[in-house]
RNA sequence: GGGCCGUUAGCUCAGGCGGUUAGAGCACCGGAUUUUUAAUCCGGUGGCCGCAGGUUCGAGUCCUGCACGGCCCA
């Protein structure tokens, strides 16, 4: 970029260049690190007057003229380490580590040391050296030490930059994988089996969206990134599996936003015999184990909103909450009242979208965005429930829920539809949705599923969780990007 | 897609109504310093002010366009 950092990051070069003078490998292989800064710290009274060997990044430096401090980092936190003159040396050499220190390890190097672990006189546990070990060189000057790394540009495009600052920041995406841990803990303790299934579909579908398209040359055929798993783990229902999910890395070749992200991660689960009903219970009792482990309480506080996970959740149904906030039958209602209302409520497109939509961005509006507390919305009309079984009562809807957390969709499940003709039928209505303008809807029937429920699927619940948006909730953290480690930007020209 | 905001040293930020050589802190380099907690003190290096045009005697500052990013809206 600019000559400048040359500066610095010659002067490391240089460093460098006379290690290895001195016969010391910037770059070397291993290091036998038996304990971390977390555990040194929280145990200290315990270990004092003990040999540790520890390692980490040099965060911090003190040079006073016969006594060091530095503080070094590693995955679990910070930990001092102090050198006094005279008193420790480079492993390996006679050379006094002090001086060694002073002049060679900057900031953001690697270094490995062993000693014994004392408390300072202000109290602070500290590893005072008797042996120090080089282990890697930076070349380049790290975030200021104070404020940290604040362009969020940066912290997007150089993540590792972001981690390495800010310890928050590795808490949340540490308290990520804790979750995927927790959410696979409790389905398999249920005797769910977790599977695989195709990233690259020949016909994408479960779901609407628009999807990446790639081409695979050993097939010469087009192939699309999956929107859903939905209908592969069906199939896995038809093959005998009664309990099944899958992590899914799903695309959705659409706009970015807080809640949205073209690459995004879903859990889906179903299972054989089991109707909505039970997968409402499912879902109320993963969120709430979820919530009580990590944060011991039901009750959790996101962006200043407390939010109470307590079971049972409130449930309220989609087609008689939105025509009482709607003021008329909105199911039954033609088409123009419809979009009269959805202009009265300044929707986008509400002159060009077609009635489900409009319905879908109304129940959005005047109810979705109200709620706060986990909330089941239940039974969604039929046509924009195509995968969903009709209700069992009542004719003009589906045995759906969808879960709402301050406004954000968490959850939508079903009483899977297992009925091959009723399927077919379904498919053929949504090709007619598309033919009017429904982009969004596949373009194509997956045939083979439905092949697959002609051979008989089990009556079965299923659900798909967004698994971004539960980690944003128990992380506090305001944008989905924000708990995706490498989130895409534009491209930059190169320096 | 629309609106608002941002882009100045490696990082965090100042730069009044346009005015002469663009500042600070951290980091870095040199010196002092044996108990610091953002250590301190003295001295120093480091700028294509996002990019391209325009207005002007004169632009980091005003105008236009573009790029990248953020927030909000649809």
């Amino acid at each position: 970029m600019s000559n400048e950092k040359r500066d610095e990051y010659a002067i490391r070069q240089e460093k460098i260049k006379e290690l290895l003078e001195l016969g010391i490998n910037p770059y070397p292989y291993k290091f036998e690190k038996n304990a971390d800064s977390v555990y040194l710290k929280s145990n200290a009274d315990d270990l004092l007057e003990k040999e540790f060997s520890f390692a980490g990044r040099i965060v911090l430096k003190r040079v006073f003229g016969k006594l060091i401090f530095a503080h070094l980092r590693d995955e679990s936190g910070d930990l001092q380490i102090a050198i006094e003159k005279n008193k420790a040396q480079v492993a390996g050499t006679t050379l006094d580590a002090l001086k060694f220190f002073k002049k060679y390890c900057d900031i953001g190097d690697f270094v490995g040391v062993e000693g014994t672990l004392i408390r300072t006189k202000t109290g602070e546990p500290t590893i005072l050296v008797k042996r120090l070990y080089f282990l890697a060189k930076g070349l380049r000057q790290l975030p200021e030490k104070w404020h940290g790394l604040q362009d969020r540009e940066l912290i997007y495009r150089a993540r590792y930059l972001h981690l390495i600052d800010s310890l928050e920041a590795r808490e949340v995406f540490k308290k990520r994988t804790r979750i995927i841990y927790l959410i696979r803990k409790f389905l398999n303790d249920r005797g769910f089996y977790e599977f695989e299934t195709p990233i690259l579909q020949p016909v994408y579908g479960g779901a609407h969206a628009k999807p990446f398209k790639t081409h695979a040359n050993a097939l010469r055929t087009d192939l699309y990134l999956r929107i859903s798993d939905e209908l592969y783990l069906k199939r896995l229902l038809v093959g005998g599996y009664e309990k099944v999910y899958e992590f899914s890395k799903d695309f959705r070749n659409e706009g970015i936003d807080r809640l949205h992200y073209p690459e995004f991660l879903a859990l889906e689960a179903y299972a054989a015999y089991w109707d909505y009903n039970d997968m409402m219970k499912l879902a109320e009792e993963m969120l709430s184990f979820l919530v009580k482990e990590i944060f011991g309480s039901y009750v959790i506080e996101y962006q200043g909103e407390k939010i109470d996970f307590t079971p049972p959740f409130k449930r309220i149904s989609y087609i008689d909450e939105l025509s009482k906030r709607a003021g008329f039958d909105i199911v039954n209602a033609d088409t123009d009242r419809i979009r009269q209302k959805a202009k009265e409520e300044e929707l986008s497109g509400w002159n060009k979208l077609d009635r489900w939509r409009l319905i879908d961005k109304l129940f959005d509006k005047l109810i979705g965005d109200e709620i706060k507390d986990p909330t089941f919305v239940l039974d969604h009309p039929k046509a924009i429930s195509p995968l969903a079984k009709t209700h069992r009562e009542k004719n003009d809807r589906v045995e759906r829920f969808e879960l709402f957390i301050l406004g954000m969709e968490i959850a939508n499940a079903f009483s899977e539809l297992n009925d091959p003709i009723d399927q077919r039928k379904r498919f053929e209505d949504q090709l007619k949705q598309r033919e009017e303008g429904n982009t969004e809807i596949p373009p194509e029937i997956d045939m083979d599923f439905v092949n697959a429920l002609e051979y008989g699927m089990p009556p079965a619940g299923g659900i798909g969780f967004g698994i971004d948006r539960i980690v944003m909730l128990l992380t506090n953290q305001h944008s989905i990007r924000d708990v995706i480690l490498f989130p895409q930007l534009r491209p930059r020209e190169e320096d």
